[in-house]
DNA sequence: ACATATAGATACTGACCGGTAACACCCGTG
DNA sequence: CACGGGTGTTACCGGTCAGTATCTATATGT
């Protein structure tokens, strides 16, 4: 079966803590080639150590692969919160602004898509400790639309927020099917749209 | 690692030729386990049969993965036909069908969404025999979806296409990462809700 | 100088992977 | 009857998988 993987080992650098490390490798690893794709050797060698290391830090590949969903989904956090303080008492421009910065990972050329999403594609197994993770990702994320579209005035935004979690998502997925051409621009009018249909007719 | 695959071998009827058993088999393994997740030998077993006849009929096990893909574009494909069919001459009435039909398949308690952007996900690499499968599948339904929009005299049509194409493609995603509850009804209702505010005003 | 903890290196286990070789078998056609 | 094609069976190939045992090296703190 074709497996094709470039390591390129990100060079050492021994100021990092292995564990770091292991984690920065499998981010990278598991996002370009997928989860079931890597080997824990593999990421172990880009991570510029070795297997032992790596069991000693983690006690499995699920949990290191638990991990690497639990670290992504703080940083998105941390972005939602980094924009929340700059739209402060402005829901509706933040909302905007939140198109328009998956808008442009979208039109990324090495964009593939969520690794949230795509890891629940892969892990199908209902007792995967990253299956939790992943649920309360989208779960989060969803309820933050909602109370930004409440919170900017607009008309049912439980079901706008539906629609635009969902626009963005299969935005997301419909790349790595399709391929980008122009989505990013179109995915940005589309929004847009939603938006406006859903502000109280004066 | 984490690899929970239930065999449930389908009974070998021997009328049906060796070579639909293992696609029948194939199709039903790497749905609701994943692609990389399935052995050529379960597959060839739950057929009924074993490796080597498996491998008399497909050059290699990438290559099954395309004709599995492809059964399943050739099948969507007459869906499409049937639906036109029955709404002859009812544009706007084929794609509610289709929004109507895509919320039946998400509330079934089975469904693991789109096969072909599962695989998309799943087979990332681009000499892949499947991605051209899977491309070419998704470009046509898009086109259908324009052609469709535009008989029904929507407004801007391909804009509209777009939108519906990706929330429902947003949505089988969605429902492997947060589960089901509701979501069915709920994008039938977003789905009109779309086509609404592209008619054009009296 | 010593103890402790962390990391590296190498080799290993047992299982499974995709893919193949060799051979026995059955069944329909001539 | 003989033949040949599709099928089944078994054993095998080299490689990789996740995970572990063992031993050495290094660094730190006292």
């Amino acid at each position: 079966m074709s497996t094709a993987k470039t390591a390129l080992a990100l060079e050492k650098d021994d100021r990092i803590p292995p564990r770091e490390r292991i984690l920065a490798a499998a981010a990278d690893l598991f996002y370009r080639h997928g989860i079931r794709a890597v080997g824990v050797e593999a990421i172990a060698e880009a991570a510029g150590t070795n297997k032992m290391t790596l069991y000693r830090h983690f006690e499995s590949k699920d949990e290191l692969v638990a991990e690497y969903l639990r670290r992504l989904a703080t940083k998105a956090e941390a972005v939602w919160s980094r924009r929340a303080a700059e739209f402060a008492g402005d829901p509706l421009g933040q909302l905007r602004a939140w198109i328009k910065e998956m808008a442009a990972h979208i039109g990324a050329s090495d964009d593939r898509g969520c690794a949230l999403a795509n890891a629940a594609v892969e892990l199908p197994e209902h007792e995967h400790p990253a299956r939790r993770v992943i649920q309360a990702f989208k779960q989060a994320q969803r309820e933050r639309l909602v109370e930004l579209c409440t919170a900017a005035g607009l008309t049912e935004p439980e079901m706008l927020a539906d629609e635009l979690f969902l626009l963005l998502e299969g935005a997301r997925v419909s790349v790595q099917c399709m391929g980008r051409d122009g989505l990013g621009a179109r995915l940005e009018r589309m929004g847009e749209a939603m938006i406006a249909a859903h502000q109280a007719r004066s």
